[in-house]
DNA sequence: TGTATAATTCGATAGATGGCGAAATGGAGA
DNA sequence: TCTCCATTTCGCCATCTATCGAATTATACA
């Protein structure tokens, strides 16, 4: 039950369930997702830490950036079934097709450009 | 998105979720919720008003009591996706037993017991 | 029509939560 | 080592929410 709450009310938060939407994509740093809700890096950062706390997402270290996934198929029901909830009900929705098309634009932009010069990998 | 936050917010509260639990068996007048919760029937009515409002269960009126059920097949998928993500994560858990322990308990009792002798059906 | 009662609504309050900015952390590069 | 910067943690504040008791509503029955 613990586990369950646990997911439930790290869904209760839209934003928390926008960027479950996002990842759908792939991974993505944390610059990423604070572009595309706008909102500050610690709200964020809080944000992604409840997710993961929730097992919803996962988290890989690359240098000083930090990439979220969702969890995949090694999750529990739990989890997976939370998360096919989530897409089969909102997957189409407005504000999904909405962040989207601006996380389009955001990775189109160049990860350089968002998360600075000095990025492995920079052009 | 909006019906979808309103369901994963009924379901972000732990008594609201035993409460679609307890729901499995049949429907309930409310009298029987406040005895499985222990809660102020203030507390319950708001609860099951939350869920009432998200879809999740409905209601019907006979005389002075109030019975609500889980919402059914005629729902929408966000509705049934959720109940069967509910069901299938936590049907079994400890306090799912737990509740259904108890609420045998509460019915064997007899509804004339708990919700008033006056009621219709009585013996 | 009056009383009793199941349920809801209202009002108040304590605790939880989302938000931000500031400070701390940790890794990359000079 | 020192600096820079992405991210996290911390402290604070505003808002939301769960809870209760009191008042209200609605229905059954005398």
């Amino acid at each position: 039950m613990r586990t369950f709450m646990n997911i439930a009310k790290a869904l209760a938060e839209e934003n928390r369930v926008r960027i479950i939407l996002a990842l759908r994509r792939g991974e993505l740093c944390v610059c990423e997702i604070i572009a595309l809700l706008g909102l500050a890096p610690s709200t964020v950062s809080k944000h992604v830490s409840i997710l993961r706390q929730a097992g919803l997402v996962e988290v890989r270290k690359e240098g000083r950036w930090m990439y979220y996934r969702l969890a995949g198929e090694e999750a529990s029901d739990v989890v997976r079934g939370a998360i096919f909830w989530a897409f089969n009900s909102i997957g189409n929705s407005k504000t999904a097709e909405r962040d989207s098309k601006r996380l389009s634009e955001i990775l189109s932009a160049g990860r350089e450009v968002l998360c600075g010069l000095q990025r492995k990998g920079k052009q």
